[in-house]
DNA sequence: TAGATTGTTAATCGATTAACAATC
DNA sequence: TAGATTGTTAATCGATTAACAATC
């Protein structure tokens, strides 16, 4: 089923954040910064910011910090967001309109050149610059275009269907937002994203905050 | 800085999947459910199902499996879902529109109320059957509904000021979809969905992959 | 009774944190 | 030299996995 164990998860989670931070320091004409600022930035330990930007290999020097212009390389590079990866959204429901919109994308080497859509009232349309397509034309397009990454915005009952399709068509890695776990060959890698997991994770948070709140008023 | 820590954030994270599932099931009509089937559909290991649906405190039988009714039961009760947390959603751009549509909310005991906008247009609309409100009167719905959570889904630019103005009107709990890292007062609680990270992880995995197939053709 | 599954206890593994020498 | 920060090594902690007795 694609499943490849991966170690460091949450400091991989954090690296699009560093970019980001790190992106933004750079607009700003900073050039150095040490792991201090970067720990108050993220709200976590500064061992912690270490840790995290060692995985990249850069070395920053003592006394001073790293340079940001290494750092931005690195974690790009080991995230492979050095080089561009075409892909297709499927599903121009308010998410897809949301996802093809955020033009952060483009800084983490991610192209999505084009939305398709079972609805023909759609098709023919421009959505946030791109063209939104007939689902009937996705698997020649993929195959044209020698795409190899497709992201899945579709409701929860077709989501395995479109799925069929875009592995058929030879995308091999998807980002999967419908709420569904997808059935793939093995070396299809699907990446799941279920918003309801940090809603889960902010609930538990305010019942331990409360708990704790009355605790102290006792 | 409101920073509660968390012990078995997996699991909780995973917790609102197994509810979908459970929910799905019950509609199908059935009551009981074993750990095999479930670890199939997670696609994780038997051993992980069964400590995940121990932190709910259910008891299972041997040789049988769950029942459903009472997972769903327990499941909803440890995240606090069987209390209705009423919450207003601060941007109503195109994420506003796929959250606040997004039904299975209902069923995690969140209920959206209404929508808030900088853009008077858009005031006085109704968006999915929510009314779309101009922001200046956020303060005092907000007071006036005593309503405890907001959905944070405005530019980073802006994310700051609104989150200012949901605490001053008594918000505690703040689900952050702006990319930045708000400064909160200690008794408010910040959850903020970095998507970015998700795509992180799809991009190391993709990598990791190509790297096995790549030592498999040698 | 046989087969299946639960749930506990122990063992392994990895991640987080602490301490500190090395460096600018 | 003094102050600050890096990066390594060791210690702690928690999560995952394995083994297996108990139960239906």
């Amino acid at each position: 089923m694609g499943r490849v164990k991966v170690q460091k998860m949450p400091t991989i989670r954090r690296l699009p954040t560093y970019l980001y931070r790190l992106n933004e320091m750079r607009k700003e004409g900073t050039s150095i910064v040490a792991t201090p600022e970067l720990a108050r930035y993220m709200d976590i330990g500064e061992i912690v910011v270490r840790k995290d930007l060692s995985i990249t290999g850069v070395t920053g020097q003592p006394g001073v910090g790293y340079k940001i212009d290494e750092l931005i390389a690195a974690i790009r590079e080991f995230l492979g967001w050095n080089v561009e990866t075409k892909a297709v959204l499927v599903g121009a429901g308010s998410l897809g309109s949301a996802l093809i919109g955020y033009d952060g994308f483009e800084e983490y080497g991610l192209s999505i050149i084009a939305a398709f859509d079972r609805d023909p009232a759609k098709a023919g349309t421009v959505m946030r610059g791109r063209p939104v397509i007939d689902m009937v034309e996705l698997e020649g397009f993929v195959r044209n275009h020698k795409i190899s990454m497709g992201i899945l915005c579709v409701p929860a009952a077709v989501a395995q269907d479109i799925c069929d399709i875009m592995v058929k068509s030879g995308i091999r890695s998807i980002w999967n937002f419908a709420n569904v776990a997808l059935k793939v060959p093995a070396d299809v890698i699907v990446q799941r994203e279920v918003i309801a997991g940090g809603l889960a994770l902010l609930s538990v948070k305010r019942l331990r905050h409360f708990a704790e709140t009355d605790d102290e008023e006792e």
